[in-house]
DNA sequence: CCTATTTTTAATCATTTGATTAAAATATTT
DNA sequence: AAATATTTTAATCAAATGATTAAAAATAGG
């Protein structure tokens, strides 16, 4: 362990490091079957072989940058989602703000992550258990607030599975879309991104349409 | 031109076209980057020199697949946002439930163009110039009468982009998420079309009910 | 400073992959 | 049916690509 201790000292910039922030950077923008070894050898100014000598093969590296994502993803918002001392709404204002401040930090993993999960989705189920994105299996307290608010019929007579699926689409889908929208808009990214969080508030506020509107427009 | 006629005469089994619809189905489940040629070789049941004897190259058979997915998706709806008959709500309602229809049948075409244009933006641009999807430039009647709406104020003071990216957000998005929402959910693909059914009549309300809610909540 | 260990490099390998070719098979024309 | 044109096949090529190797360079420990 000669270098073991150089490594811990100037870890920001250890080749192993080095290699894996760059495979980040090439995976995420090209995907798996696009990257070339070599992109990223080229991309982190390394040496070809060292990609393998530290992690063995593209598949696994790729992996370990796959896990790190979803994490990002799911992960992160365990915290918020199991959070007793705020309500429904809010944790929907929260998780909202958590998502596009992460997105435009981050704003092709989403394209990434569906693609890959689209190319082979038992592989990746198969390989990366729900287990180690998802620390144990409690029941989801913003789950139990839903049921809560559902039983009262405040909430309209709809799937919730389509309320979910609006929040993760208003949410996420500009970003997956955001080569299509600034080519067709003529949007800089600063302008996207002030757009975006315009979204902070608007979401909330259009999932709360979403859920009352329902309630008066279907009963006819 | 020895065995043109007998093409014409059975134009659904020809050789070119039986090409095109494996190399349909694998380019659009694999992308460009994971598919190899004879993975189409072996999908359409041909001898692999075919492919390049009727299209040259592996890119320009991906070029003419990804030119008829951006026209189903842009082309086919042109007649409807420049119908003088209807109003702006009929569109609305005409164009989620075509783009619905058209998705349970294909569900996978958003997730591909999707990635294909993030992999490389311009080269798209460049390479199917948009006058090939967009016939002429006539101004889209759809439009005009969204600026006379919103000229009367009956639309919330927000960008009119937002609008337009919750309309695409909510149609296009669970069909790009769906691998992930049927593995978390449990639903069968019955049952999953059946929901993005559902939402045929379901996002036109909630289009409106985001237009106006911000009306009301963003005032203050 | 010397030795052992670890890391890095250049060269090379074995497959994969897009593409080509020449011959065989099939269809069309006369 | 013979001659001609077209289509299909099997074999092969050249480049790209993931991975390995042996030697060189750098580092750590004594």
């Amino acid at each position: 362990m000669a270098k073991k201790a150089k490594e811990a000292i100037e870890k920001n910039t250890s080749t192993e490091e080095r290699i894996k922030e760059a495979a980040r950077r090439v995976f995420t923008q090209k995907g798996y079957a696009a990257t070339r070894t070599r992109d990223i050898a080229e991309e982190s100014g390394l040496n070809l072989a060292l990609i393998n000598y530290y992690f063995r093969s593209k598949e696994k590296l790729f992996d370990i940058i796959m896990l790190e994502h979803l994490q990002l993803f799911i992960h992160s918002i365990m915290g918020i989602v199991n959070d007793e001392s705020t309500s429904l709404q809010e944790k929907i204002e929260i998780l909202v703000g958590h998502y596009i401040d992460m997105l435009i930090k981050n704003p092709n993993i989403p394209i990434f992550l569906l693609n890959e999960i689209n190319a082979d989705p038992k592989k990746l189920i198969a390989k990366i258990g729900i287990d180690k994105i998802q620390h144990g299996h409690e029941p989801v307290y913003l789950m139990k607030q839903w049921m809560e608010i559902a039983a009262t019929k405040k909430m309209a007579n709809i799937n919730p599975i389509h309320i979910l699926m609006n929040f993760v689409a208003l949410t996420i889908f500009p970003f997956v879309g955001s080569p299509l929208i600034r080519n067709r808009t003529g949007l800089s990214i600063e302008a996207f991104n002030k757009l975006m969080e315009e979204r902070k508030k608007l979401i909330p506020i259009w999932i709360n349409a979403t859920m009352n509107s329902a309630l008066y427009d279907n009963g006819q």
